[in-house]
DNA sequence: TAAGCTACCGAACGATCGTTCTGGTGTCAA
DNA sequence: TTGACACCAGAACGATCGTTCGGTAGCTTA
């Protein structure tokens, strides 16, 4: 037997509850979902959570307590071309959904941010005050932008080798190599990069 | 008159709930936080929330909701020199993010995600195939970095103001400066980046 | 050794929670 | 014309919520 095909909820429901979220990163009681859906009846907002929870937008603690589910985060990632007339981006064409932390994370227990200092990386994108995402891993490959330990500091560098063994090399002519004397101590390998500038 | 000092609550408590929160991304009811506190009285529990709340790690919706307070998400040792031993990398702002996510989205409503094609932002950091958070908004300011719509197609590009009005300036001295016949479409503003390298 | 804290327990209570059920309205296809 | 269905209101209800208040055990201070 078939499913029966559920109709698609107001998309804008759920805006309100992620911008909701943002704000004050709980999830709300159903009287005030009310409110904020401009629903009086406590029994219709149940229903939509039922829904919201079923697409995977929503899910519940041990102690059915209401929490964010697995797409909750998702984003619209605008395809590159645009349709004809498109001035409202509220069309669910023309988008597919990502999550962020799940487009750069693989591996969550060894995965960390190291945020960037200096202009040492600018030629390969990469400036000041940059988060870099971090898988740890004790080696890596000559090619790979490395996160290193100098001197009880992170740096961010290409690594690379030279007759001497390995050595780091920054992104920028400016910068010198840095040739470490003895061990070359690596925290991980560069997987991505998260740049806020607003 | 001085105020009374209060007493240093048990540490503890304060990771056992961010742990929690981090788990299930909300804060639990006053039962749930005994039982996780392992404490059996929902007053002292109350107590506890209190002096919490007093000290900025936990808060209020305006529905009178239990959330995390501004310190909520407080790093204990935030610093980015590294401790013998293997570190915890911290973020050096002195506040943890939960999520990148949360890092880059202010109003999720109204941001989405454009890939960059091209190379004609490299000199700002923009790389072909990178991910921009926009934060769309129908107008922009002069020296703003802007997704717009030139010929049905998503451009990233420098707002500029020339005396015919805006036109859009790459960042790469290969690339032409884009002065649109009509009306400029602004999509919005860029407010993040975001990059896989692996 | 009595008084005065702090840390906690436990019962009681009214408020609010989420659930359930009954019912109404608008739309669309048969 | 009549169901069928989606959307929504409202009342009723037991469960759970957070608050209040009284009480105890242990440690200080005087």
């Amino acid at each position: 037997m078939a499913l029966k095909q559920q109709q698609p909820l107001d998309p804008a429901y759920l805006e309100k509850l992620q911008d909701y979220y943002a704000e004050h990163k709980v999830i709300p009681s159903y009287s005030v979902l009310a409110t904020l859906w401009g629903i009086s009846a406590k029994s219709w907002v149940a229903e939509c959570v039922r829904r919201f929870e079923e697409a995977g937008y929503l899910d519940w603690t041990p102690d059915r307590q209401l929490k964010p589910g697995a797409r909750f985060f998702e984003r619209r990632l605008a395809h590159d071309t645009v349709q004809a007339g498109l001035p409202n981006p509220a069309l669910a064409d023309g988008y597919d959904m990502v999550t962020i932390d799940d487009y750069l994370i693989r591996v969550p227990s060894k995965t960390s941010l190291v945020r960037v200092k200096g202009e040492s990386m600018i030629d390969a994108g990469i400036h000041d005050g940059d988060l870099i995402v971090v898988e740890q891993q004790p080696n890596a490959n000559v090619g790979d932008i490395v996160v290193a330990i100098v001197d009880n500091e992170f740096t961010v560098k290409y690594l690379d080798r030279e007759k001497g063994g390995f050595v780091l090399k920054p992104a920028n002519k400016a910068f010198p190599v840095i040739r470490p004397k003895g061990r070359l101590e690596i925290f991980g390998v560069m997987a991505g990069l998260v740049r806020r500038t607003r």
